[in-house]
DNA sequence: TTACTTATTAACCGTTTGGTTAAACTATTT
DNA sequence: AAATAGTTTAACCAAACGGTTAATAAGTAA
């Protein structure tokens, strides 16, 4: 038998503490932090809620603990994606399918992240800097200069990102009105779709350059991204 | 002076009603259901919040009241929008336009709806049916068949609608990354997004059918959309 | 004016909520 | 074993909340 110095291990294997951010997690994306109770996370914990206060000491520090971790799980992925692969084509494959992936696994993380987000901008604030995403927007225009693309990259970016995570978002309205409540026409929808976005920024990146529809190729006002 | 019998106007010309539904948007949207207060509407509102009760019986009544009204203003947009012009091109130009401008005006609306339609996805099974949109992806079909686009309208449809709104929903985390938290330069990129938005669906168009990449040519899965 | 209906308010009520406390339980140290 | 530090709980608390009530004010009809 070993003795446990920082933190001892529960009965299934999991921390107090991780208990907490696992059921915090939960509760708090489902319902947001205004709707979230304190008794439902500790329930969802299986604990005295008395404990909730004793890890964290408020709600609000117990939300931003969940929140900074749910913002960062999502942020920074097209931080860390764009630098891994050298094609960029296959780049924006690969950014495609992990957001996939990712929404799949957990579809309220969307609804949750915008609205919260537009609940406290402040905070958003603070954690860009933590995360130093400051270089970001200029490693972006570098990578896509060197791929030849000469538009607005935050333009495609966006385009992108919006058509990967808002059919999920808007899941709820989507689901009567396009599939039926079938869940599976549903999937079969988003694996369509993953096939589909691939597709349009191919299209997008080879008819942009040789192509005469001009989209403001002086973007002068790319620059501007202080923080 | 004349007598009013339905319904008489208040001091700012306007019905106690009208001015509950006025504060109550403005926080609904703003604070969500769960985070909103009826005393907060009702000082917004400059009465008693017995009147709330007065007027609708619960909080929740004066939500629903609040939320079809604001979702009505949404979706059936579509709607309407795929009769009205002949030029299918004219026309998803015009839905960008349309969109834009409605965002525009009140911004906190994508994450509210957003949000609610996933509290409370049974609210919105009723909504549909009340509005009569069973047929619309019929007419879509149809819309987009005489127009000889041969993939799935809804991939295309979501594409543009989520374009469009998603830069207003993630706004509070675009602003200090890509904007430098400058509303004139989030108001350019906008207007510079619409043509971006235009130019993307009409190279799809365009493209879609001499093109040998072929994205499920058969959509057989389009026609399960039961209410 | 009188009677009557509708609109509006201040005060109140029961419940829920985030948070605290003091005691009990568990492990580690001496 | 005794003392100590860390963990967990039941019970409690004040504030906030949605909702009610009884009384008042205002408009309408006779």
């Amino acid at each position: 038998m070993e003795t446990m110095k920082e933190q001892q291990t529960a009965n299934d294997g999991l921390t107090t503490e991780e208990k907490i951010l696992a059921a915090a997690g939960k509760v708090f994306t489902r319902k947001g932090m205004a709707g979230a109770r304190m008794q439902d996370i500790a329930n969802e914990a299986g604990i005295n809620k008395a404990l909730l206060h004793y890890y964290f000491r408020s709600k609000e520090k117990l939300f931003d603990a969940i929140f900074e971790k749910t913002f960062q799980q999502f942020v920074p992925l097209m931080h860390l994606e764009f630098d891994s692969t050298d094609d960029f084509r296959q780049m924006l494959r690969n950014m495609v399918r992990l957001y996939v992936m990712m929404v799949k696994k957990s579809p309220y993380l969307p609804s949750f992240l915008l609205n919260e987000m537009h609940q406290n901008p402040d905070k958003i604030q603070h954690l860009l800097l933590k995360m130093n995403v400051s270089e970001f927007p200029k490693r972006l225009q570098i990578r896509f200069s060197e791929a030849g693309i000469t538009g607005d990259p935050r333009q495609l970016l966006l385009t992108l990102i919006s058509g990967v995570i808002f059919p999920f978002a808007a899941k709820p309205l989507l689901m009567p009105l396009f599939f039926g409540n079938n869940e599976k026409i549903f999937d079969r929808f988003i694996e369509d779709r993953s096939v589909f976005l691939e597709d349009l920024m191919l299209r997008m990146l080879v008819n942009r350059e040789e192509d005469d529809i001009n989209l403001d190729s002086d973007n002068s006002n790319f620059n501007n991204n202080a923080l």
